[in-house]
DNA sequence: GCGCGCTACTAGCGCGCTCTAGGCGAGTAC
DNA sequence: GTACTCGCCTAGAGCGCGCTAGTAGCGCGC
């Protein structure tokens, strides 16, 4: 009296539950006209006494189109987590579905792209897509994509992204203005974005005639990087090297993993050290003091990356475009000026 | 010269191509015997060279099955990432789908639920869920539903969790060792598994005969209730009340945030303060010193998960079924003795 | 010659739905 | 009266696939 012996119950059963035909209750379903409101009500009263629900996969069957959008994301990671929840009403309110797909240990991206494209996605949605930018193109010239967080040039793709210049730039000035000279770059690999901001740091240590002092030091976008940067710079502290005064993470993550390590080690932040942040993620706001960030507006980014989708899928816009956000300095309690007589770097 | 006008190409175009019928390509996609290498070959190459790939809708509704797990979890929820990361290879393993359907802002447990049974999910796995019981079992009488980190007691699903009390025991006993005396307890509030925790915490204080010293401190498995009543400590020292020389937190992220509050005011840990969380999730490596924490089997309770539901599906296990995992104590650097002369509670 | 079993393949129905092309009756215009 | 519209409803094709029943061809034994 259970499990597999119950049938799901399909439009035929209503019909005939009901007394009308097959048609006329998947007008009342679509929401269409052409139905009285007295047999609408019937309809529905009756499909849901037998605990019917349409089937989306008949559905998506029959109309030609899936009216679903796939977004590959990282499950670990958090400014993903924030485009997801960004994604969601924006998809609902243009009437599209969402399917997730994640890439994990052992399943990489390829694969995660691969189930959404099976299940009929017309558009995907890659957020952070660390593929070659041949392998985004190619993916591109199949099916409508939208990158989120990574430009990729010369591909056929939509893309969102911030303007990873202009927000280093300005976390620089910031730092600079505070009195830093000795501020080093942990640098995001191949992450998305990370070309950008290494080079804008680059840039603007020189712009300020910092040259010298000029250092990046290789990492990624994890919490462990940033655990690994700091041990190292209390290590060299322990060897003679003064700590820098300042510390450009690759993102908030990375950023965190940094804080913690030296915070545990009793350096005073931002006492002794500033550090600042990108993403704005979740993490940002939960630490008491505050991390000093980056903002990428995450919600933004996900309302545009839906509309450019939805847009390209409905001909509104036939070529794909290009959104670069201004990211936006938030200034929280992890950075302020460098301690006293150290200056940043006047050895 | 793009977009809609581009057909994807079906079986039929593979068929034709390849100059043999449809079923037969059907045999070749289902890797079934029943054709040639020859013809094999030559099918699959021309699938290749069209691009065509099996449309799962279309498979999904002309076998009965889906052979689809859905998969409710929270974006923001780091055990949750570590579940999922756990599902996808066993759910492999077993010749079974996943669809992942994320709870968020302005989308709750019941739109998640909605959304994985519309698209076909034979067995749907709750991480965490908060739902009511009574909803919870009206789930598991519609569909096959395995209900991961929460006990539903007299529910038709199945369940993974952890012997909370067990892991609560050990955790007490560990501090008590150490010489604490005075600890207290962040609540997990409506959170999985937090009625039994906080249970067990109250049962341990006693059988120590440290019930004078027993407090419950209100809060949830955020990082933002860990801080809040990092602050909320904190305060109390500041007007008197001396500080619990240990805390047993809700879970890593609550642990987390207290972590940052604290030590943030200078108060070391474990020096000053120990701090016992809960999960196990990837957060608590992530420290430099390192989490003590209630190691949750993620990865054991993803594979017991995904079993029960298949099970359960395949008729093997017809009646719901329970899993208790064992959890296991995870001494890091958070937890110590605690302060000199304090000694947690002779005052 | 015949039947037999076996491999390699095909015809065609049906999964649950959408959607086009209508049917039917009542009202309105001439 | 005929003609037409309009609201409500139905018949039935077909979406891309799986699967059952069946056929063609071939070697084999007698």
């Amino acid at each position: 009296m259970d499990g597999s012996g119950k049938q799901r119950p399909t439009m035929a059963d209503v019909a005939e539950r009901a007394g009308v035909s097959r048609a006329l209750v998947s007008i009342v379903f679509r929401d269409q006209p052409g139905a009285s409101p007295q047999t609408r009500d019937r309809v529905l009263r009756v499909a849901d006494e037998i605990g019917y629900r349409p089937d989306s996969a008949a559905r998506l069957l029959a109309r030609g189109r899936s009216r679903t959008l796939g977004v590959m994301f990282t499950v670990h990671q958090p400014f993903h987590a924030d485009l997801v929840e960004g994604i969601y009403p924006e998809a609902e309110r243009l009437g599209y579905d969402v399917l997730l797909s994640a890439t994990a240990q052992g399943r990489g991206e390829a694969k995660a792209i691969e189930a959404l494209l099976g299940h009929r996605c017309e558009a995907v949605i890659l957020l952070g897509p660390g593929a070659q930018p041949k392998d985004i193109d190619a993916l591109g010239h199949r099916t409508v994509t939208v990158s989120v967080g990574r430009r990729v040039p010369h591909a056929r793709v939509d893309s969102v992204h911030t303007a990873e210049g202009k927000g280093v730039r300005q976390a620089m000035e910031h730092l600079v203005e505070l009195g830093h000279r000795r501020i080093v770059h942990i640098d995001g690999g191949r992450g998305p974005g990370s070309a950008e901001r290494r080079r804008a740091y680059r840039a603007a240590m020189r712009r300020h005639g910092l040259e010298p002092e000029l250092r990046v030091i290789p990492g990624d976008h994890t919490e462990q990087s940033g655990m690994e940067t700091g041990r190292l710079l209390l290590d060299e502290r322990d060897h003679g090297r003064p700590l820098p005064t300042a510390v450009l993470a690759g993102n908030d993550r990375c950023a965190m993993g940094l804080l913690m390590t030296l915070t545990q080690a009793g350096v005073g932040v931002p006492r002794d050290l500033s550090v600042v942040g990108y993403d704005d993620s979740h993490l940002s706001h939960l630490m008491p003091i505050g991390l000093t960030t980056v903002r990428q507006d995450a919600v933004l980014m996900a309302e545009y990356a839906v509309r450019f989708a939805v847009e390209r899928l409905e001909g509104t816009a036939p070529e794909p475009r290009e959104a670069v956000l201004d990211p936006k300095l938030t200034v929280r309690g992890t950075s302020g000026p460098p301690p006293e007589g150290v200056g940043g770097g006047n050895r």
